[in-house]
DNA sequence: CTGAAGTTTCAGTAATTTCTGAAAGTTTAG
DNA sequence: CTAAACTTTCAGAAATTACTGAAACTTCAG
């Protein structure tokens, strides 16, 4: 059966956005389609719905699962594989975050480590202007990962609280400048 | 003259990135030359460096300015523009983030608001649970932009103290529990 | 106004990414 | 062991994205 309308825009736009989260067009349709189904879809049920091949709806939940944000459901007395969010939208989004910093940010924070370290003891061929920038994004890099290791390791009602602050930050953190100084 | 490799690295590096970034290679290459050269470039030294067009190197000038990453530059009796980057990595990155907040996370929250809409006076074809999921993005978007323009209105150095803070950030909360309740 | 020095645009081409579908692989009931 | 039911792989095709370079455009000195 096709799709309604409404959830026929939103899959589209899932695909749209693919790109721009970090995955493409089909798996972003697919992620959709699991989302906002309570019931579990097999790999037929997807290619049929979104009418791609096959092979194609299998390459997407590989990388779908490679995200961790699809999970398999196996009924008893039938062979297919069938495909479930895997776990509340507040974890499916935590799990991009993480899976975008590894991609986005890590490989960065190594190379930079890796030229700091090999331009220290010896002389650079780069300018001082240059190594000064380079430490700079590393320390901003290496700030913000602290920072994502953390909050990552909050308890979801926490990290929730934390954020509904919101504006309140500043004084909170004023007030907290007490507890830590010395 | 060419690029020193230690700054070839870098270049390229960038370039790979680029992509996941949310630009392309060249354009990322092109930032990068920006961001370590601390006098500005014109377009003709870009081109030249990093063996591309002309024309690319325009697009690419024109990509990174919409992005507000670099600004121009002109000398008096000179009629060439050159090209510097728009302030310190720290402003940098917020930008980057702002930029991509803008492209990733609105045009989403703009559709879930109007499904949400759409569906609540009279009935949707959606399934409860379809409509629990989308509420529950839209919430979870809802929070992150609130707490991201709260962020991005603080002084980079109170910024970087609460960040700072790291794992104390959870007993913190515990402190402003007793601040903010009732 | 003219033309030299520079920038931008864009049609066509090149490079890259994604998709298909058939073949190969895997699993399990009988 | 066999074959049916299902999944995965991957070479080539299709679609998308990025790049080139020549032409059009802009600016400004004289």
């Amino acid at each position: 059966m096709p799709l309604s309308s409404e959830l026929q825009n939103l899959v589209v736009h899932f695909g749209e956005m693919g790109s721009r989260w970090g995955f493409n067009r089909t798996v972003g349709q697919v992620l959709a389609l699991i989302v906002f189904n309570e019931s579990p879809l097999c790999a037929d049920d997807i290619a049929d719905a979104l009418k791609i091949s096959r092979g194609n709806v299998s390459m997407s939940i590989k990388e779908l699962a490679s995200w961790q944000l699809i999970r398999t459901h196996r009924e008893m007395g039938d062979r297919k594989d069938y495909y479930l969010a895997n776990g509340t939208i507040w974890q499916l989004g935590q799990q991009v975050l993480a899976e975008r910093k590894k991609r986005e940010v890590d490989p960065t924070m190594s190379l930079l480590r890796n030229q700091m370290m090999s331009s220290s003891d010896s002389n650079s061929e780069l300018s001082e202007h240059a190594q000064q920038q380079i430490k700079e994004i590393h320390d901003l890099l290496e700030l913000f990962t602290h920072w994502f290791d953390d909050v990552q390791s909050m308890k979801p009602e926490h990290l929730q609280a934390l954020m509904k602050l919101g504006s309140g930050v500043g004084r909170i953190l004023e007030i907290a400048g007490k507890f830590t100084r010395k």
